[in-house]
RNA sequence: GCGCCUGUAGCUCAGUUGGAUAGAGCAUCUGCCUUCUAAGCAGGGUGUCGGGAGUUCGAAUCUCUCCAGGCGCGCCA
């Protein structure tokens, strides 16, 4: 545990001491101590650390909260506590000076722990996944698919750090409906290459894509497909344009720093018999019955609005059936948690896939959706609607030509996924210059800067201040910078605990600030060999803290700019 | 019609799960580079937290209602 969560759980255990052993002398009358919180307060007046304590047993206590305070006061016992004074204020708050010397703990802490400082253990090595993006693989990935892959991605490295095993995984959607059509569409423009007239499908996929693929297969098998019986030609296209599209995917989704631990094929649920195995087990448990020749699931018993069709009258399952026994397969891998990120479209699926989970005997709690709201892009002052099958959408490779990895994944991890985030390309293009992943970024170049000049210098950045030096770090700006950094494992304890990575961007950028303002303020290189070594060492340890949290957000930290 | 999400400064967005005087960035104005990177710093003003009612010591946050926008409500995925 880190030293500043150290201080507030135990000042945090000793309010309830204090409340305990007054309400044992009669001096307190309450049932069981309420939730209070201890947390920094937003005005600096009001000391390191505020509780609402006292204002929280008014109703209990039935006495004012000022007067309940101080009673609490009365046997509270500050030794080794850091508490230097405290104050009854406002409304009835407690608040905490601390005695500065703890920051002289930080430094040390993380320059033990380097790059893994922030990393914690509150996910004790359970298994995780996070499956993201998934992306129907008849197209190019576009603006909602950047901002799954930045979440999701970032979430499985925030929840790593969090002391997660983390895997991440992509649904390959290679079965079911749209494949057909992908596959008609194929078939189309195949026809088309050759010449022929021929009626484009209706549901069928229109980006320009396509033609190129089909081009691609042509230069490989020429017209061998031309005049054989559809079937095999629509599965030799198929095959072709999948395995080319999962390459493209997999290719873009690297280049935006995503790598996947699994890909995993909605296909071979079909081909290995799982999903009947699945739909068989649901029959067993009597979920299922038969109405107008298709199968369905009473998916109303666990919450759902109505009855779902799992199996089609022609036979096929739905995507609901594979998507069940896809969320079968992954409980049965062992995972302890199953996330997904699915943009907000797909809202409606969320409450019978967790009661397809509790029917199948899981727990719906352990599968876990992030919807995230979705992209709308703006052109020319206008909505751009983004479809595959019109194909008219930006893709995530144009964004990244445009603005730049870095700054398209900062700009969608600042935002919470339950905003619906306004994207426009022109202005982001002229705006990619003062995008705030920069302002971060420039710290830790500035940082980096510094410690090279310490070198160049005959300094040694390396050695390891001692507690009286570290002592004259005692600016505003300085004590400032520390707290903040103390700050990092609570941050990411919370930030993984509420599957919220969007809370560290917003870190960072707060550290970097206190950075610049400490940079503007006082010198680092300095002849007096105390403070330049302590200062050094807060250096270190800022630059530690900057590429530690930007490795989890998968942004990269430059050493120059 | 029903359900989910959203509405905070001119613009883009945060807001530690109910705390004290609501914050950043962009834009705009004024200062700061013979000293570790000016992609930076310091300072100036900007609010009916969509409207209304309620809950209580205390509400941007919880409840109800209305308004506006987005998304769902297929034998599509």
């Amino acid at each position: 545990m880190s030293i500043y969560q150290s201080i507030k759980d135990n000042i945090y255990r000793r309010l309830e001491e204090a409340v305990n052993e007054a309400k044992a002398c009669g001096e307190l009358v309450f049932e069981e101590c309420p939730a209070f919180v201890l947390e920094e307060p937003r005005e600096r007046q009001h000391g390191d650390l505020a509780t609402n304590l006292a204002m929280l047993l008014t109703k209990q206590a039935r006495r004012a909260p000022r007067e309940i305070a101080e009673i609490i006061l009365k046997h509270f016992n500050t030794e080794n506590t850091w508490i230097s004074s405290w104050e009854i204020a406002g409304p009835g708050f407690i608040n905490f000076r601390l005695n500065p010397a703890w920051l002289q703990g930080v430094i040390p802490e993380v320059l033990a722990q380097g790059d893994k400082y922030g990393s914690v253990n509150i996910g004790r090595g359970q298994k995780v996944q996070v499956e993201f993006v998934s992306a129907n693989p008849t197209g190019l990935l576009h603006m909602g698919n950047a901002r799954g892959a930045a979440l999701g991605d970032s979430l499985a490295s925030l929840l790593s750090v969090a002391g997660y095993q983390v895997e991440r995984e992509f649904y390959i959607n290679d079965a079911g409906n749209q494949i057909i059509n992908f596959a008609l569409s194929l078939e189309a423009r195949y026809l088309e290459q050759f010449g022929q007239e021929v009626e484009f499908p209706e549901a069928g996929y229109h980006g320009e894509d396509l033609i190129d693929t089909v081009k691609r297969f042509i230069a490989r098998d020429g017209d061998a497909y031309l005049h054989i019986e559809a079937e095999k030609r629509r599965e030799a296209l198929v095959r072709f344009a999948l395995e080319e599209k999962i390459a493209a995917i997999k290719e873009t989704l690297e280049d935006f720093g995503v790598y996947y631990d699994v890909w995993f094929s909605e296909k071979s649920l079909h081909d290995s018999g799982y999903i009947q195995e699945t739909m068989q087990i649901l029959k067993e448990k009597g979920y299922i019955y038969e109405q107008e020749g298709a199968l369905w699931l009473r998916s109303t018993l666990f919450g759902d609005e109505k009855d779902e069709v799992i199996v089609r009258s022609n036979g096929l399952a739905t995507y609901f059936a594979a998507d069940i026994a896809y969320h079968r397969h992954k409980f049965e891998r062992g995972f302890s948690k199953v996330i997904n990120i699915w943009g907000a479209d797909h809202h409606g699926h969320v409450a019978r896939m967790k009661g397809a989970m509790q029917a199948l005997g899981y727990d719906p709690d352990s599968l876990q959706i992030i919807l995230m709201q979705l992209v709308r892009l703006i052109q020319g002052g206008e909505v751009v609607r983004m479809s595959k099958r019109s194909g008219r959408y930006i893709t995530l490779r144009e964004l990244m030509d445009e603005v730049g990895k870095d700054a398209a994944r900062f700009f969608f991890l600042l935002r919470d996924p339950d905003s619906t985030v306004e994207f426009d390309l022109d202005l982001a293009k002229q705006e990619s210059q003062d995008n705030p992943v920069y302002y971060v970024q420039y710290a830790h170049a500035r940082l980096c800067s510094i410690l090279r000049q310490a070198r160049e210098l005959g300094y040694d950045p390396d050695i390891n201040p001692k507690q009286e030096q570290l002592a004259l770090l005692n600016s505003p700006e300085e004590r400032d910078l520390l707290k903040k950094i103390a700050d990092l494992p609570g941050e990411i304890a919370l930030a993984a605990k509420l599957t919220e990575p969007h809370r560290l961007a917003r870190y960072v950028l707060d550290l970097a600030a206190l950075f610049h303002t400490f940079y503007n303020s006082q010198r680092v290189l300095v002849p007096d060999e105390d403070l330049r070594t302590a200062r050094l060492g807060l250096v270190r340890s800022v630059r530690y803290v900057l590429a530690n949290v930007l490795r989890i957000l998968g942004v990269s930290a430059p050493e120059k700019m």
